[in-house]
Parts: C-alpha cells; sequence; structure tokens
DNA sequence: CTCAAAATAGAACGATCGTTCGTTCTATTG
DNA sequence: CAATAGAACGAACGATCGTTCTATTTTGAG
C-alpha cells in the first residue's frame, strides 16, 4: 500500500479494511501513524537486503559484483513497477519533513548508497577501473540511471527504458574503466 | 507551496491563511482542488518555459542550445533547492494516480522532453553528435542526472551535488560525441 | 451615479483522518 | 481454577479536509 500511495498516503483506516481488522486493532500494533511508517521503511528495506544485496555480495569484489548491485537492483524497481520504490517515492516525499521518519529513510539509503560505493572502490582497488575514477561520480551517475528508469517506466508509461538502464551502465563503466575522454585531446 | 509540501500536500486552507483570505473565497477561484492543482502546474510549466526554455532557445542550434538548456534545467533545479521542482515531485505523486492532474503533469514533462530531443537530434544532424546516437538514449541518461541532483541535494543534502551533474553532462556529451567505447576493442 | 457582475466572507455539511478509551475475547501462566 | 497479558473491537473525540450555500462587499462599465 505504502508503495503504491506513498508513506504519506498510507492510513490506518484504509490499513484496517484492507486487512479485515478494526482501525483501533490496526492502531494496537504501531502506536502511532510515524511508527506504522518507519516499520514500513524497515520491511522495505529489510526485502530489499534480501533480493538485492545479500545476492549480489556473494558475487567476486569488484565489477563483477557492482554489475550484479545494479542488475538486481534495476530488476527491483523494474519488477515492482505496479508498486513503486519507497527509497524513491519517499525520498520526494520527505525531502522537506523534517522528523524521525524522513531520518529512518534517510539513514537506509545512506546504507545502500554507502554499500554500492564500497563497491566501486572495491573494483578501483582491483584495478578494473581506472584509480583517478571518483567513487561518488560514478555512484551519482548510476544512481541517476535508475531514478530515471522509475521515472519514465512508472510516470511516462515508457516501454523498454529498462534496457535504456542497462546501455548506460555499461557506458558508464566503459568510461571509467579505459581513459577516453580525458585522453582525447591527445590524439 | 506546491514545491514544498506537494501537490497532494496542498491545501485550500492552508492557501487562505497564507493569502489572508477565507476559504471559500480561495476556492470560488478555481471550483475545485483538482482544477487549483491543474493551475499550480500551468503556472509552474509558464514560469519552467520562461526561465529555462526561452532563453536557452536563443542560443545556435545543437550542441551550445542542447548545453543552455542543460545548465538552465541544472540551475533550476538547484536554485529552487529549498522548494523542489514539481515536474519531479508530482511525477512521483500521480505515477499512480490516473486523472486530469496527472495528464496535465505528463503532457508537459512530455513537451520539455521533446523539447529537449529536438535539441539532440539537430546536435546531430549539425554532425556535433555522432550520426548513430540514440537521442532518447542520450536523453534518459541526461534526465537521470538531474534526478539524481534533485534526489542528493535536496533529500540527502549533499554539497556540490550542483558540479556531479555537470560533469556528468560533459561526460555524455563527449561520449557521444567521439565514438570511444565502441571502438577500444579495435586498439 | 447606477447597477449588474464579480469577489470575498461566513457558516455549515459530510467525510476522513489519527487517536483515545473502555470492553470483550482468548490464550497462557501461576 | 484463578489471574494475567495480549489482541481485537466498537464507539467516540477533535481536527482538518473539500465543498456548498447564502450573504455581503467591492468593482467596473454604461
Amino acid at each position: 500500500m505504502a508503495s503504491h500511495m506513498g508513506l504519506e498516503g498510507l492510513s490506518i483506516g484504509a490499513l484496517a479494511e484492507v486487512t479485515g481488522m478494526s482501525k483501533s486493532g490496526v492502531f494496537a500494533h504501531f502506536g502511532s501513524r510515524e511508527e506504522l511508517q518507519i516499520s514500513v521503511i524497515r520491511e522495505y528495506h529489510h526485502r530489499f537486503e534480501e533480493e538485492v544485496f545479500f545476492p549480489a555480495i556473494r558475487e567476486p569484489r569488484g565489477l563483477p559484483r557492482l554489475r550484479a548491485l545494479f542488475e538486481r537492483w534495476v530488476r527491483r524497481v523494474s519488477v515492482e513497477l505496479d508498486s513503486g520504490c519507497i527509497y524513491i517515492s519517499g525520498a520526494v516525499e520527505f525531502d522537506d519533513r523534517p522528523g524521525p521518519v524522513r531520518d529512518a529513510l534517510a539513514s537506509m539509503v545512506r546504507a545502500w548508497h554507502d554499500a554500492l560505493e564500497r563497491a566501486i572502490r572495491q573494483a578501483i582497488e582491483a584495478g578494473q577501473l581506472r584509480p583517478d575514477t571518483d567513487p561518488r561520480q560514478m555512484l551519482f551517475e548510476i544512481h541517476g540511471l535508475i531514478l530515471a528508469l522509475h521515472h519514465d517506466a512508472r510516470f511516462l508509461r515508457h516501454p523498454g527504458v529498462l534496457d535504456r538502464a542497462r546501455h548506460g551502465f555499461d557506458r558508464i563503466v566503459d568510461h571509467y574503466r579505459t581513459p577516453c575522454a580525458s585522453t582525447r585531446t591527445k590524439e
């Protein structure tokens, strides 16, 4: 429900109706709406780890692991296309709304980004990416592909946008693997 | 107000309080909440054209114009960092909410994307970009930079993210200007 | 100066929201 | 068998929402 209508659109009354319970019955489980939202975030984080992070972390360090992280991330965003990623929708909903919900969401998004940055750094150490690669910059560009995928698929309903994200990723990896633009002027 | 709290968070009561009017007084101007939201979208579209599109369209066709479009787009998203872009927040809010508001928003986002795609095509025709450039793919990647900028600046509060977007743009242009990754295997 | 039209105000409506309260039912524990 | 804890319930609360209605004020054109 939170994926569909956003964390702010999530209401205890609607949740009670769906579960066939009474409003107060649902409420008693969380104690407040805020705690319900945070519980949803924690649950989403858990599933995200289970479906994206843990399987990918079993790949060998460096590029293979980074590629697996991205591929599973892409699939997570595109498979749940009829529901939506609450990391993304939550970021938009709570970027101007300080409080414990925003804090919980931000800390988990940061943890995920840190994991990606770590994978990039390991690829650099392994010599699979250029040593002068800026991991944050590369992460920024990769993250942009996911956000564009989410936007074009869910909002604009563009078909075939999944491969656009994949191609973008390959292009980014190619660039940070072999000096191209930076040495172009020398040729 | 819509930039701050989203189109869904926009309420007639709060709008009345801010303007010093009565709720019914505000309401009479629009006739419905939906019409208010659509009016806000139209107003935003108008300002976006004024600040981004029209000034950039005066640049010469091709790469200069595309660059101007992007630079002003970046600035629009980053200057209004304490308010937010309703093209982006609205896309997340209404990707699962069919209706006239979503339609209005989508049509204006599409118009903006079409303008960008046109600029890319003209850069290809002018020989400033490789003839085999996929305009949609390039637009997808550029759009991702803006979305990542919006996300990291507004939600994660990362500093210096504005230059990340600019660097990403330069990298994309470099790639589509000179064949690099595709000829890499030949070297 | 007049008068119709537009703009605003004020009160009230039904609905929904999160929340609180007291109660009932069902297990488990002492 | 008695005591207790946990879960769910139903009713009600105050607040806010969008909306509707009827006055009242402001305005602008003839």
